[in-house]
DNA sequence: TTAGGGTTAG
């Protein structure tokens, strides 16, 4: 036995497969951590940033699942006695002999069923079930007793299968019981709690389930992924959990379809190391996983956006000689946008077509976000007149997000015609989202009155209007300063029930930073105190200048903890901005240094031995500004302790081409011309500033160090 | 929905 393999194991471990250890450690990677030092964000320390909590996190669920190792796969009945003893203690377990398992290579079989002679009637009477009115319970009953006779488990079953809603087909089974005509076998529980699954009922199937294991009734692996796919569907983690492991101590094996659903669960929970241990188990099991747990697997490393994970899965796929089928492709597709590797969507779509599988609603979707995202304009329309030309599947999923994409990339006339498009045809007419997305184009390039006529339509056709909608319509009107309509759109959303969010909160602060009059800013005001009062009361101490930085640390982290993560840095742009033009200089780079101390701003700030540079890309004008101002203070610093600087320093502003873009480059060009720096726009790079260290040495000397004197000299 | 698992929208 080779040295490499001569491992010691935990009892519950598989040996494992050669093959495995090919695969690229996504589990392991550095955690890198932001530095910083008290107001110096460039000269760095080792401080952790302080901890925010997480609005979205559920820890109630995943906490609760305990670390597979000591839970799921320990053992069951027909374990081996001696493997039972001791599990934290190591044991030695040869390669070459039967490993224990974890999954059944056998899918559970269904017992064959022959033409039922009186399938016309009983569908007929299932019709009539159907349409009876539940309300009354008399009703039901006299329906019921018309049931084609003899009443047979084979009639009963089929009637069962066609009753919907649930309601109605766990009324059909209750009275099925009542009558005790004959046994209740396994299979009437498993389709009646399919329909309870519909109705997401998991309480009920929890129940009938415990009814079978009091009645001796036999759970297979049918009803076992039911209860766990229904627990799923409810996002009830810990009971799927709860259940799978049941059914290892009662001594069943899952067979894949209820392997794949569990891994499903662990992946739907982020748990990448309990999804992988899982696989690699079954794999080392004898398992071939079918392209639906790829799918599985392809989504979780998605949603984290994996990029090794997800050429990993390929890889697998590819080994394993399993082609992928269209969800496979959709999922890899989505996978890969979120991997940001748009490049390799579009090779993958290609593959998919030429591999002779049509695409469906869902893969264009998915290209489509990817392409708008990526803001490839012409691939985009290249893919529209494809799926003109052949004729894919259209829904209105994905008109709308041929809108997004449309917006996205600034693509007006197209978005019109598309729109047009939307309001002649039967089954798309344009919604909420339509109309959202119309209003962020026309917001974006500024035209005002194309975007509000949108708003009174909607309003005229009874279009149901949402925040998105909202927050794209207040953004345009304050760029163009008609507070009085934005004013009036803000109470309309209001009175028609919108709930703020932290987006529209972010987009009113903004405007609060660049209103001119203090008769606009107490109507923004009034308008931002309706959503969040705590954020204003926060700008306005900050604004009387009195506050000292202990406290204002302290209610900043307690106002990001409250936001979600999104709208966290633009916030934090938005103060900044606000502070500037109060001239609050110190406070901006006070708000900057909590901003970075908080993560707000990753990467703002690159060192190499030739090259230092700033990405001031994701930051509003006051904060590049105040970024910059900081950056130079630090070199200031180091060049004072005689340190090595390297031969040229870069800040990225990016080309400002973006719709959102508020002039970045050209504001920033300003400033540094301001100060006299001698940064200069690059010829090959548009939005990149350039300065040699022979050229920023003898500026820096020249200044005073620290930064709000650097400001007061603007 | 026709006894069980997977994929689309700011």
């Amino acid at each position: 036995m080779a040295a490499s393999l001569s491992m010691s194991v935990d009892v519950y471990c598989v040996a494992p497969n050669p093959s495995d250890l090919k695969r690229p450690n996504f589990f392991t990677r550095p955690y890198r951590q932001q530095s910083h030092k008290n107001f110096t964000i460039f000269c760095c320390s080792s401080q952790s940033p302080p901890k925010l909590e997480e609005p979205q996190k559920k820890p109630s669920l995943s906490d609760q699942l305990r670390p597979l190792s000591t839970t799921v796969l320990p053992y069951n009945e027909k374990t081996p006695s001696h493997l039972l003893s001791k599990p934290h203690k190591s044991t030695w377990i040869n390669p070459t002999k039967p490993k224990p398992s974890v999954l059944s290579l056998n899918r559970q079989k269904r017992s064959p069923y022959s033409y039922n002679p009186q399938i016309r009637n009983l569908r007929r009477f299932a019709k009539q079930l159907n349409d009876c009115d539940t309300s009354s319970h008399e009703a039901f009953l006299a329906v019921l007793d018309t049931i084609p006779r003899p009443l047979t488990k084979e009639n009963a079953l089929l009637v069962l299968n066609y009753l919907k809603p649930w309601e109605k087909a766990h009324l059909f089974f209750d009275w099925v019981r009542s009558q005790n005509l004959f046994p209740m076998e396994t299979i009437f529980y498993n389709v009646i709690m399919k329909s309870l699954r519909f109705g997401r009922q998991f309480g009920l199937i929890e129940q009938l389930a415990n009814d079978m294991i009091d009645n001796g009734i036999l759970l297979d692996n049918i009803t076992y992924s039911t209860i766990i796919t229904c627990a799923k569907r409810c996002n009830l983690f810990d009971k799927a959990v709860e259940w799978f492991e049941r059914m290892y101590k009662t001594g069943l094996m899952p067979d894949e379809v209820t392997y794949s659903a569990i891994l499903d669960v662990y992946a739907k929970l982020g748990k990448v190391e309990e999804v992988m241990s899982l696989y690699e188990r079954g794999r080392a099991n004898g398992w071939t996983p079918d392209p639906i747990a790829f799918a599985v697997l392809c989504k979780m490393f998605g949603e984290a956006g994996d990029y090794d994970g997800i050429r990993y899965v390929l890889q697998e796929m590819n080994n394993l000689g399993v082609q992928p089928n269209l969800v496979v492709y959709n999922t890899l597709l989505e996978a890969m946008g979120k991997a940001g590797k748009p490049g390799l969507a579009r090779s993958l779509f290609e593959e998919m077509v030429d591999s002779g599988i049509t695409p469906n609603e869902k893969t264009l979707t998915a290209l489509v976000k990817i392409y708008g995202k990526a803001r490839w304009a012409r691939d985009a329309l290249g893919l529209w007149e494809r799926m003109k030309s052949n004729r894919w599947p259209m829904d209105f999923i994905l008109y709308n997000t041929l809108l997004s994409m449309c917006a996205d990339l600034g693509l007006e006339g197209e978005a019109e015609r598309l729109f047009e498009d939307m309001k002649q045809s039967e089954s798309c007419r344009p919604d909420s989202w339509s109309y959202t997305a119309m209003i962020n184009i026309y917001g974006s390039g500024g035209k005002v009155d194309e975007a509000m006529e949108l708003f009174e339509e909607m309003s005229e056709l009874g279009v149901e209007l949402n925040v998105m909608g909202c927050t794209c319509l207040i953004q345009c009107l304050g760029k163009a300063k008609k507070i009085d309509v934005l004013v009036r759109v803000f109470e309309v959303a209001m009175d028609k029930g919108i709930k703020p969010d932290d987006r529209l909160c972010g987009c009113l602060l903004s405007v609060v930073s660049f209103c001119e009059n203090d008769d606009d800013l107490s109507k923004v005001y009034w308008c931002l105190q309706r959503c969040n009062p705590r954020l204003v009361a926060f700008v306005r101490s900050i604004e009387q200048g009195k506050t000292s930085f202990e406290t204002m640390k302290e209610e900043f982290k307690a106002i990001l903890s409250n936001t979600e993560v999104d709208a966290r840095r633009p916030f934090c742009n938005c103060l900044i901005d606000i502070c500037r033009n109060k001239n609050l200089h110190e406070r901006a780079h006070e708000l900057l240094y909590l901003g970075t101390l908080h993560g707000l701003y990753p990467g703002l700030h690159k060192k190499s031995a030739v090259e230092w540079s700033l990405d001031v890309r994701s930051l509003s004008v006051g904060a590049a500004q105040t970024a910059f101002e900081e950056w130079m203070t630090s070199v200031s610093k180091i060049i004072e302790r005689r340190e090595v600087l390297p031969e040229l320093f870069s800040a990225y502003t990016g080309a400002g081409t973006h719709k959102f873009s508020q002039g970045l480059p050209a504001a920033f060009a300003s400033h540094v011309k301001r100060l006299a720096a001698p940064f200069k726009q690059s010829e090959d790079k548009a939005g990149c500033f350039m300065a040699t260290r022979d050229d920023l040495l003898p500026w820096l000397q020249s200044r005073l160090p620290s930064p709000a004197a650097l400001a007061a000299s603007i």
